[in-house]
Order: structure tokens, then sequence, then C-alpha cells
DNA sequence: AAACAAACCTGTGCGC
DNA sequence: TGCGCACAGGTTTGTT
């Protein structure tokens, strides 16, 4: 569920209330939430340990210890982390309960810090950032992260425009660019007028202009909102709150509807690399060279 | 290199 | 109301 925008208002509610906090104790539930290494590693990583910073890679949240070891959370599908009073109910799919020591300086009281995740995708990992290439491999082969590396135009052509896949399946490859999932990458698609099917490498200039300012954009504004929260409501923020940039989506979870943008077209919902794709047939006209099945290739 | 399916889990919404 | 199925924001792995 949660995506770049999603990832990083909980990165800014972590750099609020959590960050500069001791962890005095870690409860650990269910051991799947911790799988990548075990429930002692991650509660004897945390015992203790003051949390010095809050930082983000695409939609991996990345906390460096005083210890010297990173605290890594990925949410995935459904993962929430929730701050709380001390001893409040805990929510179902509780996995893993931190407790935080009061900050006088900034007034802060002692509180819990949450893990909740019913479909369990998601995990918690300690480990140690040297060896973050064997110890957490996908974090070292990150792609771009369009706010924290701010590329520009020139960057993101060269990025992805030798490469010879579609663009929607190419936009959500954390390898290539980092954070963008399934919501924003047809948000940003449409805005930049590219089809879903276009192949990246036929895609001139002007298109990676319309796709950097469509990406940027988009992404920004969602933060500003504090994300998106769909219909369940599993994403919500730190403090329990959903974000409103739903509201500004145009084609996703739109199908059927009329374009917002061109008032003509009517949105259409399609799998593309297995994932349901949602554009506009009018604003993103497919164009000749981007959509072949069998793509022909002048030899070279 | 790129496409595709399956796997990991649980909850929800829809059609009947 | 109840049942069964399709589907969901992500990512990895294994095959073509």
């Amino acid at each position: 569920m949660p995506e770049l925008p999603e990832v990083e208002t909980v990165r800014r509610g972590l750099d609020r209330f959590v960050v500069g906090r001791r962890i005095d104790a870690v409860e650990v539930g269910r051991e799947r939430s911790v799988r990548r290494t075990s429930r002692q590693a991650v509660i004897d990583g945390l015992n203790g340990a003051t949390i010095l910073r809050a930082e983000r890679r695409g939609k991996y949240l990345l906390n460096p210890l005083d210890t010297g070891d990173t605290l890594m959370i990925h949410l995935r599908m459904t993962g929430q982390l929730l701050l709380a009073e001390p001893g409040a109910e805990r929510p179902p799919h509780t996995h893993v309960a931190m407790h935080l020591a009061a900050d006088p300086a900034r007034g802060l009281e002692p509180a819990e810090l949450w893990f909740v995740d019913a479909r369990t995708f998601g995990e918690v990992v300690v480990f140690d950032p040297e060896f973050v290439e064997t110890e957490l491999p996908e974090v070292a082969k990150l792609g771009l992260d369009p706010l924290v590396d701010a590329p520009t135009v020139t960057d993101l052509a060269t990025v992805i425009g030798r490469r010879h896949m579609r663009m929607k399946p190419l936009l959500v490859d954390q390898h290539v660019i980092a954070g963008i999932g399934n919501i924003y990458a047809d948000e940003i698609l449409h805005r930049a007028r590219v089809h879903p099917d276009t192949v990246a490498s036929t895609l001139r200039r002007k298109d990676f202009v319309l796709l950097h300012d469509a990406m940027l954009s988009i992404l920004t504004a969602a933060v500003r909102a504090g994300g998106s929260s769909l219909k369940d409501n599993t994403y919500v923020d730190l403090m329990g709150e959903g974000g409103s940039y739903q509201e500004d989506h145009r084609v996703y979870a739109r199908a059927g509807e009329r374009c917002m943008t061109c008032g003509r077209g009517v949105i259409r919902r399609l799998p593309f690399g297995g994932r349901s794709t949602h554009f506009c047939p009018v604003c993103q006209r497919e164009k000749r060279g981007g959509a072949s099945p069998t793509r022909p290739r002048a030899a070279r």
C-alpha cells in the first residue's frame, strides 16, 4: 500500500516524535515480522539504543541508531507504524512494540511505537549498514529516489532511456527508480501523457521533460497532502491520520469515469505487467513504436 | 534483458 | 444473511 509519499509522511512523523529517543524495551509478537534475522536479534539490537535519525530511501525507512546499527522498517502492503500512549490497547496484528523513553527537552512523554501489519509482508530489521550489500541487498540496489536524489531530466533519461521495458512495469521497478508504486505510476504516466505500454527506449527528450515534471510535482503534492488513503484506510500516519491525496487522483481507481483532464476519454483499467493499470486513452494515446507485442528491432 | 507466474498472508467487497 | 471467489498499496524468485 504505502508508496513514497506515504512512507515519507511516516518518516516525517518519526523525525518529529521518535528521533532522539531511547528504546527502553521491545516486544516482538509475531516472528514473521522479524524473519530476516530473528526475534532475539531485533530485541538485542534495539534495547537501549537511541534513534539518531529518520531517513528514507524509496519505500524503505532507515533509522540509524547510536549503536552503529540501523533499524529498517518496510511496510509492504498493509504495514503501519503507530505512536501510542504506554499501555494503550493495541490493534489486532500488532507484531512489534517499542517502548520509547521520554524526551523532556522536547516535552515528549514516554510512548510506544507499534508495528502493525495484517498481511505480514512487512518487516523490521536491525542491520549493520557497513554490510548492507549482504544483509539488505535490495536496499543497496535501489535506484534513484525522486526526492532524496532529486534527479534532473537528464538523469532520468539516462536511467530509463535505453531500457526496452514498457513504462508501467519500469516505473514500479525499484532498481530503476525507488519509491513509485502502482498508484503513483498511473498518476505520473497520465500527467505526462505517456501510455503505460510505451517502450521506454522510444521516448523523446520532451517525454522525459514531461515525465520528470509529472513525477516531481505529483510526489511532492502527495507528500504535502500526507499521502493517499484508500477506502480501506489501511494507510495512516504515525498519529493514525489518513492522507488526502486520493482526492487528487485522476486515474487510479477511476475506471469508467470521464477523464477530469481532457473531459473526453473514459478511464480504462487493464493489467500491465501483472498490475492493474489505469489510464485515459485520449490523454495517453498509444504512439507508433510504443506497443507492438513483437517489437521489431533493427539489427545494428 | 524483459515478461510472466507464483509465492508470501489477511481482509474486504462483490455476485449469487 | 451467508458463501466463495477475485482482488488489494509490494517484492522476491524461478521460468521462459
